[in-house]
DNA sequence: CTGATCTACAACCATTTGGTTGTAGGATAT
DNA sequence: ATATCCTACAACCAAATGGTTGTAGATCAG
């Protein structure tokens, strides 16, 4: 079962987005709760403007969502992002362990 | 369950190496078959030293190790690493669907 | 209307990244 | 012994990243 592929070039943004430790408090963050950009940034030791770049930067991995509201942008977690970039790394593990079994398999054919 | 925590710094190179298309290629072979870094190097469109730092960025995160064999350095897949990106990123999803299940209690209650 | 708040975005800067070429050393084959 | 193969590593370069400050447009409160 291929489950909705990714291109390289989203999952290169996926992984980079995730590469970050202020970006992952985000995305824990935004899927808890709600949170405005500003909100957001003042939980942070840099600039609004800052933390508004990392915001962009899940936004285009598809990570997080915004919503105005009023002056606001409220930020939310987006599943999705999430589960494809858990589907890549269980394709691998599967793989992983294909092979695993593998060797067992010649192992007991011994 | 909390397993085996990672530092933020080790889910930086964790996430930072997965994030370029030839870097997940290398975990996807290495993961299945023995390859030598000049094994992986004639795969792709670029420079032996090239694909030499990718295998370092790798095994920085702990998603390959190296083993000297002769003259070759031949470099396998590392189960641990992988299993822990994809752990950290279960837990998100855990919180997310808390967060669903709490919202699904709380209309429930109307 | 005025002032405060939230956001967007540009310009700039230092550091990191992903690539290159070149040099050098250890292991292998003939 | 010598030539070849595999690797390590340094130096260099262009582009991307992660931060800053500053300016300007919406929206809200008084």
């Amino acid at each position: 079962m291929v489950v909705d592929q990714l291109s390289e070039t989203e999952l290169d943004r996926l992984f980079q987005a995730l590469a970050d430790a202020t970006r992952r408090d985000i995305v824990r963050r935004v899927t808890v709760g709600e949170y405005s950009v500003s909100g957001l940034a003042t939980l942070y030791a840099m600039s609004f403007a800052a933390v508004q770049k990392h915001v962009a930067v899940l936004q285009r991995a598809s990570l997080i969502t915004k919503e105005k509201r009023g002056r606001e942008q409220i930020v939310r977690g987006n599943h999705d992002g999430l589960q494809k970039a858990r589907q890549l790394l269980d394709e691998y593990e599967a793989i992983w362990r294909q092979r695993v079994e593998r060797i067992a398999d010649i192992l007991a054919e011994k």
